[in-house]
DNA sequence: GCCGTTTTCGGCCCGACTGTTTTCAGTCG
């Protein structure tokens, strides 16, 4: 798989002819195209064998002809030739946020600047505003820019941004000049990390609701303060935007806040072959206002189905839903059971009985409780004789709670060297097996990947948990052959997990498609240590959505009696 | 550099805010 390396050679090019002002189209169809590389699902080499790269959306004639080279290179001679023209720490000046690639050209060409430390002192000293059109705000704006660099603004997981929108919507709700306020953004299409939040209301008392904005409590710095739109870091520094429209432009503004940049950009030239303009404030014909209350509206004036927030990426559903043809999403209310849930008997705290309870009250059919093994001291893994006294008290609770069944689980160690933490007598007593990698995470990806498809081999195991071991913002994900572990899932009726743990959120949304893709069925499991987290549910719905998956891809939509047919594979 | 049921040439989404200058370029989303 090369489709990183060229989508990363790509965004390169990219950078640099926009260093060297180079005309924005050309830059922006190498964007397109390493974007395109890289979110395909196809391997780039394969494709290029097989002679089709000009059939990938963005590629043409030029293109593929430069991924050939690097396909069967390994280098490409004009990327080389080009980055000999600038600095690498030129180019990762443009990181640096205010600061775009006209200036940092003529810093780069007047001052000789060629590291951000040196860009740093000159700010300080001044030396700066010797250049035209930089003064001491610029100046200012440049260092600031420098210390987020540094920070790291990285993108943080979904729940740490859901928490922090939560504050903001609170605070905001309390203003009574907003007449409706909504979240947009990635944080609205549930992205699984967040770079920042989006917030829209409607107001008649714009300027009132920006002041009140700015001057919350909740905000650390204001980046920028206008009549309709603000941006601030949070205490918790995180970007936050406001912007406010009237009524009438609720819809299309939060169909333009909404995003993704993709989708607005192939939306709006859709919109421009219909004969309409459409911008955040509704859709036009001429100058003439059409509509844009309600995004409804403008989905149904394009002669297309509404598409759900989480679907828009443009990977093919503007197209699916101008034929009618978008899938029907799974929802909350089609999952019928938990299916990764732990209790006090390793490192939840939450009994047999509570469990039960909290998921009948949700709902479901039934529960899986899927405690540690042996091997993983840390998160009390279980003896095998306190399995069979767990098992005994799971067949108690049974007996007492009629419309819920707790299903007998255990989420077993694959340990390094690729065997079970349990012998294959004592699998037999479950009614549920998960299999996850707790350790070994920087084996070889060879190593990696024996191990999970050995797991997927035994005879009992029915689901691979949180199959690439990433916890957001902490530990990249181990180096898995996912290709691998498809196939041997497929062909042992294993089904993968969506953890929908916030910091896990694995398999996530492409891995989903590609795992659907290759036939493989999903399964949800909430990874719950404690019976609130049984509500967290909704966020692996929520990838699962963002996977294009029907409520048929996901076990535990089904009804209790075809789940334990499909256990007894 | 890509793309085409108005086009194989001439388009390519569209608007807000800031800083600097005095009408606009640069940057961002």
């Amino acid at each position: 798989m090369k489709n990183k390396e060229v989508s990363r050679i790509f965004r390169e090019i990219a950078q640099i002819l926009e260093l060297k002002g180079e005309n924005p189209f050309r830059i922006r169809a190498y964007e397109k195209a390493a974007q395109n590389v890289e979110s395909l699902e196809k391997d780039i080499e394969v494709v290029a064998k097989e002679d089709k790269l000009t059939s990938i959306a963005g590629i043409g004639v030029d293109l593929a002809g430069k991924i050939k080279e690097i396909v069967s290179t390994g280098k490409l001679k004009q990327y080389q030739a080009l980055k000999k023209e600038f600095p690498a720490d030129v180019i990762k000046m443009l990181d640096i946020p205010g600061l775009g690639p006209k200036t940092v050209k003529l810093i780069y060409e007047k001052l000789k600047i060629t590291t951000i430390k040196k860009l740093q002192d000159a700010a300080k000293s001044g030396r700066l505003q010797t250049l035209e059109g930089i003064r001491e705000k610029t100046e200012e704006n440049i260092l600031r820019g420098i210390e987020l660099v540094k920070k790291g603004s990285e993108r943080v997981p979904l729940s740490f941004a859901l928490d922090v929108s939560a504050e903001f919507l609170a605070e905001l709700r309390k203003c009574k000049e907003i007449d409706k306020i909504e979240v947009g953004g990635s944080l609205r299409r549930r992205k699984d990390t967040i770079r920042d939040i989006d917030i829209l209301v409607v107001s008649k008392r714009a300027d009132t609701v920006m002041n009140k904005f700015v001057n919350s409590k909740l905000v650390k710095e204001v980046l920028a303060h206008g009549k309709t739109k603000s941006s601030v870091i949070s205490k918790d520094n995180m970007q936050v935007d406001l912007r406010v429209v009237e009524n009438k432009s609720f819809g299309s503004a939060l169909l333009y806040f909404t995003g993704s940049k993709d989708f607005n950009v192939k939306f709006r030239q859709l919109a421009i072959k219909k004969g309409y303009k459409v911008n955040e404030y509704g859709a036009f014909k001429k100058e003439k206002y059409i509509c844009g209350k309600t995004e409804e509206d403008i989905f149904s004036l394009m002669k297309m189905a509404y598409i759900p927030p989480e679907l828009r990426e443009n990977r093919g559903e503007i197209e699916a839903a101008q034929k009618n043809k978008l899938p029907r999403l799974v929802k909350l209310k089609d999952i019928k059971g938990d299916l990764h849930v732990h209790s006090k008997y390793s490192d939840g705290t939450s009994s047999i009985e509570e469990i039960a309870a909290q998921a009948q009250l949700k709902g479901y059919e039934y529960v899986a409780v899927t405690d540690h093994s042996q091997s993983l001291k840390v998160a009390g893994g279980m003896s095998k004789e306190r399995v069979y006294k767990k098992i005994d008290e799971i067949k108690k609770v049974n007996k007492k709670f009629k419309k819920i069944k707790i299903l007998i689980g255990t989420e077993i160690d694959i340990l390094s060297d690729g065997s079970l933490d349990y012998p294959q007598k004592l699998l037999a007593e479950f009614d549920l097996v998960v299999a996850a990698i707790h350790s070994g995470f920087k084996q070889s990806k060879a190593q990696i990947t024996k191990r999970l498809v050995s797991a997927c081999n035994n005879k009992y195991v029915n689901i691979i948990a949180h199959p690439t071991g990433v916890l957001w913002g902490t530990r990249d994900p181990y180096d898995v052959d996912l290709e691998e572990v498809f196939k041997a899932a497929r062909d042992n009726e294993v089904a993968l997990e969506i953890n929908c743990h916030p910091q896990r959120l694995d398999l996530n949304d492409v891995n989903v498609m590609k795992a659907k893709a290759n036939g493989v069925k999903l399964t949800l499991g909430t990874d719950a240590h404690i019976i609130d987290q049984l509500s967290l549910m909704e966020l692996g719905v929520d990838v699962a959505r963002r996977g294009w998956l029907l409520k048929e891809d996901i076990i535990n939509s089904m009804p209790l009696d075809k789940v334990l047919k499909w256990l007894k594979k």
